[in-house]
DNA sequence: AAGTGGTCTAGACCACATT
DNA sequence: ATGTGGTCTAGACCACTTC
């Protein structure tokens, strides 16, 4: 186990039980370095940890304090800002998928700018609809390039592309950039999601990316209006 | 100016500028570090910058590289990430604010719950409506608590509250968190922003956060479902 | 003045990818 | 085998807050 990921484990244990409440001072780098027997560096980088996550603030001079969040929201704070396909999202429901379309097609202009790949070359395009317990929820269509992701079946597209993608073809997801902006629905969405014409939907366009740094997806995810909820830890950069 | 600072801007002005190009690899930590006679944690620390920045990927024994990422989104994602009220983000425009509310009220049981502090406490409550170049395109409403903003008056209230709070005030806002969900406009809403009723909006719940961890805001925002758009970048955790 | 976190070093050892 | 990035140290100096 790494020393900072123990030391940052440890007070957020400590915080999310409530030994430590909100506005208390934790024990300065130096105190905790002697507990842990580790160096400043770790144990800033500890630290850090929880700053980013959002339940601890730092300031110079002063020391590190737990931020003004009640216990429940804290809770809800940790399990936050990770990024999962539906599937991993909701074990504890049956989610399927309506596969609508599953092609190989050239790439058009705007798919091959966002996944940086030559115009025409070849890209799957899959529209499905995701089913939450057998209701209709989120609407997709990807696109990923036939170079990254060989041999992409049906079978995959029905279950969990990123399943496929991590376990079979042992790629590794690294990160995404994601637009998330709102308008009505299409005729042809309301239909596959069960809504009333010009209902609210929220759009969530989508470039994923390997950690070799190639885009290997693009897409655009249209979610009932009922049954979406992004939630997002903000720092604001000083400059 | 920071070392670590420098060695990462320098990198990003030759990646923006497409002197590195996509899947190009970077120099190594060690050459980077001799040239800019900097220690292996100093190159470490700027160069990981440019991966939260989600422009860079680094994989261990084999180098640093540039995201497939075209130069023009490149450049957009350089700016992406921060945390800015509307009058910050939208220097070139003409963004007042009609203000349908301001007074002082014994906190309800969610706001007194976001905010951390005793159900009852004074809070300041205001409703206004944005608009940029006098269109409305966003309706908040915010929760303060007057212990820690007081004396909030009307004309900081049609500017910018940040403003007040960071200038007059001199205190520093850290971080937001921010859940950002999709419905129907009721029938105010659409009223005050210029909607068909039932149109969709964007909301936007907000709790800011100080520097010293004190909650100072609780704020839902109705966007207007054609201006609202919401980027972010996101990375995977490996645990 | 004392204590805090922020930056930085010059080294060490390790895990991993490429050749 | 070599080179890469990841972790960690023991110490230094600095900027800032608090008393």
């Amino acid at each position: 186990m790494k020393k900072y990921v123990e030391i940052s484990n440890y007070f957020r244990n400590k915080i999310v039980e409530g030994k430590y409440k909100a506005n208390d001072k934790l024990p300065s780098e130096s105190e905790v370095g002697a507990k842990f027997d580790a160096s400043k560096m770790t144990v800033k980088k500890a630290i850090d940890i929880l700053v980013d996550e959002g339940i601890v603030s730092k300031r110079r001079g002063a020391g590190t304090f737990v931020k003004s969040i009640n216990p429940i929201e804290m809770e809800q704070m940790v399990m936050a800002n990770q990024f999962r396909g539906t599937t991993a999202l909701n074990p504890n429901h049956d989610v399927t998928s309506t596969v609508h379309l599953f092609e190989t097609v050239k790439s058009p202009e705007n798919v091959a700018s966002k996944l940086n790949i030559a115009q025409n070359a070849p890209v799957y395009k899959i529209e499905r609809v995701r089913n939450i317990d057998g209701k209709p929820v989120v609407m997709e269509t990807t696109y990923m390039p036939v170079a990254i992701v060989p041999s992409l079946s049906l079978g995959d597209v029905e279950s969990s592309i990123y399943d496929y993608l991590e376990h079979e073809l042992k790629l590794a997801i690294s990160t995404a950039r994601r637009i998330i902006t709102v308008r009505k629905a299409t005729t042809l969405e309301s239909e596959r999601l069960s809504l009333e014409p010009h209902d609210p939907v929220a759009v969530v366009e989508q470039v994923g990316f390997l950690n070799n740094g190639s885009a290997f997806e693009y897409s655009f995810s249209v979610h009932r209006y009922d049954e979406y909820a992004f939630e997002i830890i903000l720092h604001r950069k000083v400059t």
